[in-house]
DNA sequence: GTATCTGCAAATCTTTTGCTCATCA
DNA sequence: TGATGAGCAAAAGATTTGCAGATAC
């Protein structure tokens, strides 16, 4: 099955003309550079990220577009807002289930996924909480880079 | 076992004298008010909730106190901080491993533990990204509260 | 007595909003 | 052409910081 992530750049162009038509959205250049540019990332960027990325492609692109772009989508339902440790808000474009690797050195956040996890039945506490919609794990620790960083400066922890 | 959360005013005290002592800090009676509020509650405030519960006993604490004693806890291993949904920062009193259940119509986190999930052997996916320090579930929907709010007013979504 | 801490004010940082002109359908 | 969107500037909200006087040890 071939995810969003691996469209390439006319399967994006096609995709986002045919949610705008549905939702009654304008296609502009500016929502479809931000679109392209995160869906093809791997990791989860912020507005600000976003903004960066963007500016050599589009200098005039202002951050509030991109602020008010990412609302448009998540509100559209392609992407879902994300708050990381760093208290800043990052936007997700995996729509699959999913869970979160959170490096605490460099702050990237990576997917996975954990079948034997989905498999388990949920608990008696959550039953009796009330009505659990979605169910996600953060797994917080460091990543390999990092570690290897830290075991080059002879710093571990 | 007695976890913190049972503790009475006069344990507290003493263990954050404990603390002070052990960390070369000094014991000041806005701090002792702050790790009180904040031990004996089951929800996980913001510095603006603790500021606002401590108002009428110390009119005179001022809310970047409250910041700076909660970082300086949090520096100690005292509390966690959290980021919700509403892009604020909650703390969290609760050491034992555990995991969240939030609201997103009032927007309260519970604490619930899942002894079948600790027992779960870690994803492959996991170990090869890093080294993983910390495990958190977080679940997210509507509590039994607001559901039946939702429910009386004939809006079920 | 002295280093640390508090409270105040102001700064900082992220995100949102009002407005005007431009642009897409 | 007429509504919607982009860019600008400024506001809003949360958190942090510099400083002067107060306080714990």
């Amino acid at each position: 099955m071939k995810t969003r992530r691996d469209r390439n750049r006319s399967e994006v162009v096609q995709w986002f003309r045919a949610l705008c038509r549905r939702a009654g959205l304008r296609t502009t250049p500016q929502r479809l550079e931000i679109l392209q540019s995160i869906v093809r990332c791997s990791s989860h960027p912020t507005a600000e990220d976003v903004h960066q990325a963007l500016r050599a492609r589009m200098p005039t692109l202002s951050l509030d577009t991109v602020y008010r772009a990412l609302a448009l989508f998540e509100r559209h339902g392609v992407l879902a807002r994300l708050w990381g440790p760093d208290g800043r808000c990052h936007f997700d474009p995996n729509q699959e289930p999913h869970h979160h690797l959170v490096c605490r050195d460099c702050g990237r956040i990576e997917d996975f996924t954990w079948a034997a996890f989905e498999a388990l039945r949920p608990p008696s506490a959550a039953r009796r909480w009330g009505r659990v919609s979605r169910v996600r794990i953060e797994m917080t620790g460091l990543c390999a880079q990092c570690l290897e960083k830290r075991g080059t400066r002879a710093r571990r922890r």
